[in-house]
RNA sequence: GGCGCCGUCGCCAAGUGGUAAGGCAGAGGUCUGCAAAACCUCCAUCCCCGGUUCAAAUCCGGGCGGCGCCUCCA
């Protein structure tokens, strides 16, 4: 597998260091509010990495997804609300869990929240390391990252340390810092904020120290294979991990950063605090499926900006639905036999499909290769040149092209809850038939016109009628 | 101001030295009671200007345009 790594801004071979797994740690949501498909599109990427990993790579994954739940948005949120942090976090993690398995995302294997003890208490023991090294000092009851201690800070954003301005950083809390460049590890407490007192004194974990404390804790001792987010992360929030957990233990934090690009806006980043966002809610009320969204999310490379479009949803929709129909068209096959071109096209696209994505995810290839599947056993069926027996082969390669993709699946389990109840379909697909024995075109088309209005469209083929949500 | 990314058909998007994948939309045709779906055919020389090369969308230089990071942020 081919990856992307921003550390060293090349493409590299991947191989997982120990066991054939691939320890990896993914930047979540910080849980203030619900996530808007900007978010998700960095968290469909990832699964995307995830399942390529897995499915195309043969590794098996132990992957780490954490919340962060403490910070001044969810301690402010907490109190407009006024509810326990705890509490008011809770709704958003909920909230998060609904939307990702909405969209198809795959569960990782730990999803860690910051404010748990076990977290807590690693924050503290990492922290303390880094002070017996000699990289911390502590300021009005605070701890700070002092970066001069660390020659090699900046590797991984590349940014002249002198472009860091002093005075630019608007640090809310108001803590005296040595140096701009330096960092919060451990705030002290504030009146009226939630405190902890886990080994470096009362208070709470500024925002880089959990990422680095949980995926070592979870993720066993360093180096972890590969650490995602989205690309507004390298700058401070990876370096910053970086400081600490290498600073901590004297040894590389990750060999691999793999970095999502933005989702935009009017070609603007679409973003929580310029307002220009949708959720996936928003997709829903405009009558749009999700699989159309997390196609469109995942159609694109996932190193480009991709400029979010009600008009690019529309044509997702339809790429989906062309899939969706040729499926259909094959499990509705009915003559006999096997034919050796089906399979010497079905092999052609499972390795075009593979290579694509071992080539850094490089999904639109991959998806023109399935295209170009469709296409030719298009023409075979039309030919009468596919039969029944060779169903399950391309069905199972299908199959393999959406362990990956995780869309059509997606789009399955939206087709399987029709808009109106089956046995009402199926009881006017027969009157139209009456209809049509009757030629009766007029009332034929009416019940289809009608069905079409309530979100079913029927189609006549040869094998008689099928129907598909709209 | 510093660092970085990007600019390929009406829209989306691969390709990164060997003569432009794929999807959507569009035009014509086959099929159909009509539709739909499906199939066939058609539909770009790659922002501009120079340069390197037998050969460049692909490399180099210079423009123009867009975006991101440098501050919370996926």
């Amino acid at each position: 597998m081919r990856l992307f790594n921003t550390l060293s801004r090349q493409q590299e071979d991947f191989v997982p260091l120990r066991d054939n797994t691939v320890r990896m740690y993914t930047c979540g949501l910080t849980v203030y509010a619900r996530g808007h498909i900007g978010n998700f599109r960095t968290f469909v990427c990832v699964d995307v990495l995830r399942r390529a990993l897995k499915y195309v790579a043969g590794y098996k994954m132990h992957h780490v997804m954490n919340f962060t739940d403490v910070d001044d948005k969810t301690i402010v949120g907490a109190a407009k609300a006024n509810m326990p942090l705890r509490e008011y976090t809770d709704q958003y993690i909920t909230a998060f869990r609904e939307d990702a398995a909405a969209l198809g995302i795959e569960p990782v294997e730990d999803t860690p929240r910051a404010t748990d003890d076990a977290n807590l208490k690693a924050m503290a023991d990492m922290i303390n390391a880094l002070e017996q090294r000699g990289h911390t000092y502590k300021s009005d009851g605070s701890i700070y990252f002092k970066i001069a201690t660390l020659p090699s800070y900046g590797k991984l954003a590349r940014l002249d340390h002198e472009g860091i301005q002093a005075g630019a950083r608007v640090d809310s809390d108001e803590y005296d810092k040595e140096s701009a460049r330096d960092f919060v590890l451990w705030k002290s407490t504030k009146p009226g904020e939630p405190t902890w007192d886990v080994g470096c004194g009362p208070g709470r974990p500024g925002w880089h120290i959990e990422c680095s404390a949980m995926a070592l804790r979870l993720l066993g001792e360093s180096p972890i294979d590969i650490h995602t987010g989205g690309v507004d992360l390298v700058f401070p929030h990876h370096e910053n991990e970086i400081a600490q957990s290498e600073g901590a233990t004297g040894k590389e934090f990750s060999r691999f950063w793999f970095h999502c690009e933005h989702l935009l806006v009017d070609n603007q980043k679409m973003s929580k605090s310029l307002g220009n966002f949708y959720t996936v809610q928003d997709v829903l009320d405009k009558g749009f499926r999700l699989s159309a969204l997390r196609y469109i999310l995942l159609s694109g490379y996932y190193r480009k900006q991709l400029n979010f479009t009600w008009t690019g949803l529309e044509q997702a929709e339809e790429a989906l639905r062309r899939i969706t129909d040729f499926l259909g068209r094959v499990e509705a096959l009915t003559a006999g036999g096997t034919h050796p071109e089906v399979n010497a096209r079905v092999k052609e696209a499972v390795d075009a499909f593979d290579a694509a994505l071992k080539d850094d995810l490089n999904t639109a290839a991959g998806l023109g290769a399935i295209f170009d599947l469709i296409r030719a056993l298009n023409i075979l069926m039309d030919g009468k040149q596919v039969g029944r027996g060779d169903a399950p082969e391309i069905i199972s390669a299908f199959n393999h092209f959406d362990r990956v993709l995780g869309v059509l699946s997606l789009r399955r389990a939206e087709d399987a809850t029709p808009p109106i109840p089956q046995a009402e379909i199926d009881a006017a697909i027969h009157a139209r038939q009456e209809a049509r024995r009757r030629r009766d075109f007029g009332e034929a088309d009416r019940i289809r016109q009608d069905l079409l209005a309530r979100g079913v469209i029927l189609e006549d083929g040869p094998q008689g009628t099928r129907w598909k949500r709209k």
